[in-house]
DNA sequence: CTGTATCCTTAGGGATACTG
DNA sequence: CAGTATCCCTAAGGATACAG
């Protein structure tokens, strides 16, 4: 199985993401990293909807152990370390575009700009290259 | 301000969906009436994960009041009701083919059939026309 | 400053009784 | 059977103290 322990109630994938992401905080630190280009934990804190500190740690280390995330050294702080997707967290982009779209939509208030949102009613795929290429290149 | 009353921590469109959707149950819903032609409220209580009697009138109460579902009389039984997705929820539709695209890919236990990824892979825009009709088919 | 652990409150939700 | 209300418990999560 993926996603080690946990519970388990079907074998419906869209029970899979909830068992994951179904939650009021694990989405916005995939967010972060995806659109906001974050890496470590204070930047994390420093979003908008403010997170606390222990419930970060604890979606932090949930993230790591289900393979969506992955944890080093930052080579210049010891004391620190970076967060950065795997192949399994970057592969969510398409999940949060869309999520972005409905949103845009709907919520009249949301912060999405409209060029983005144009984008994306065009052709994912471009826009999809894009951004995860912008994820690489600040990578190591 | 759409969706009503509740917490609004943020104007992120990740934030806004997680405000209407981010819990365990809500979503499964949604994916019973996109996915499996559920109407009645008996067909949602009868999946796979379970959900009890009072968690399942409040979502479809909150779905409501966020208009994603709407409710009416079910006329061959006056005392049952219908429960159908408005635009408004049929727009969740790439949201969830995305969220099984991604299921299928990483767990290996996920229901969703092989040909229904490839379909995805291909270009979602037929998928989706296809099952859109699909809904409206079985209306009224 | 980067995280972790503790304490405590509240909301989510399970079981089930109940009403039309 | 369709849906609501109650009871109670567990887990999510906020505040904050603490450790490296």
């Amino acid at each position: 199985m993926a996603h080690d322990s946990d519970l388990c109630r079907s074998n419906c994938p869209i029970n899979f993401v909830l068992e994951t992401f179904g939650d009021k905080w694990t989405l916005l630190v995939i967010r972060d990293l995806l659109f906001h280009g974050k890496r470590h934990y204070s930047e994390f804190l420093a979003s908008d909807e403010g997170i606390s500190t222990n419930i970060l740690a604890n979606r932090l280390q949930r993230l790591t152990r289900d393979g969506v995330v992955e944890k080093e050294v930052d080579p210049d702080n010891r004391s620190k370390a970076i967060y950065r997707l795997t192949e399994k967290g970057k592969d969510l982009l398409p999940v949060m575009l869309e999520i972005t779209a409905w949103s845009g939509k709907y919520d009249s208030k949301t912060n999405a700009p409209g060029a983005f949102l144009e984008a994306l009613n065009e052709d994912r795929r471009p826009l999809i290259a894009k951004i995860l290429s912008d994820l690489e290149g600040d990578e190591g």
